[in-house]
DNA sequence: TTCGTTGCAAAAGGTTTGCATACCA
DNA sequence: TGGTATGCAAACCTTTTGCAACGAA
């Protein structure tokens, strides 16, 4: 027992330009930005730095949760820095983007009922938001809801 | 007013053979599964069905509500019968796969109250919950956790 | 006969990896 | 100096699209 190699702890990280560059990026904007935004405003900000370094940041980023991660409905991942210790779920803008932290504390109480219910143990839960926030809904009112189901009646037998 | 193209109807649904296969594969499986294991367990059955088209129909289906839809972590979707109307979020098994719905009135309810209090509209929310559930967890007791944050203590200025 | 559906191939889009080089500690 | 991090190119994966042929109604 006592075997060294399972107590190996992570490589150190090391400061380097481009981290510190995504951080900073990352800090610059307040919502979820994808990794392509993010690579893109930092070569707009004359920063030279590889798409893919971009990406393995991110990751490491997320691994140590120091940022948020939602889904576009593409799969794309979007992260922001997270704000502080115990808010992580948003409410994000479908049409303009911009992310609100809301209060979660119903939400994990009922994940850890949940947990506590059934049986299974470690139970992680990712909660998304998404709505039209009111300035967007003066901009435009309504974008045409699509017809509520029903409407393909199939018959299976 | 009373324009036609606008009260369109979507095209009328035709009843496949490809597409009751897609039905039956589902209805056979009662997890999530992803348009391609759907495809892999159709084809060892015989059936002659494009890739595609399983994508084609899944998309479908998950319009008209007709399925549920989680993403793993790699962004893959996958999909499941819905089993009746109020059931919408599952806990699934992170090892085995194994869901189970869970009662999320009090998500639903917390999420009517945020889009409430914010003024969004439209609001939708997705839920997912994983974890380990018990059978798997006497099969093998602890898979090493993850080393919990704070590992990488970066120094940002 | 009509028009939605199928399926192949190819494109698209995001993310990851191999490997030689650059650079932090 | 040693071992990470970087960056390019290419690989990977899932999902979507173009288009000609097929088939349900």
């Amino acid at each position: 027992m006592h075997d060294p190699s399972a107590a190996q702890s992570p490589p150190a990280w090391r400061t380097t330009r481009q981290r510190l560059a995504v951080l900073g990026a990352l800090r610059g904007c307040p919502d979820f930005a994808s990794a392509r935004e993010l690579h893109a405003t930092l070569q707009a900000d004359g920063v030279t730095i590889g798409l893919t370094t971009v990406y393995r940041t991110l990751r490491a980023l997320e691994r140590t949760g120091r940022v948020d991660v939602v889904r576009e409905r593409t799969g794309e991942r979007l992260y922001r820095p997270r704000p502080t210790d115990g808010h992580r779920h948003y409410l994000v803008c479908r049409r303009c983007g911009v992310s609100l932290p809301v209060d979660a504390d119903a939400v994990e109480r009922w994940a850890d009922d949940v947990a506590a219910a059934t049986g299974f143990a470690e139970v992680e839960h990712t909660v998304e938001l998404t709505g039209t926030c009111d300035r967007c809904r003066a901009a435009e009112p309504d974008p045409a809801p699509d017809p509520p189901g029903q409407e393909w009646g199939m018959r299976l037998r």
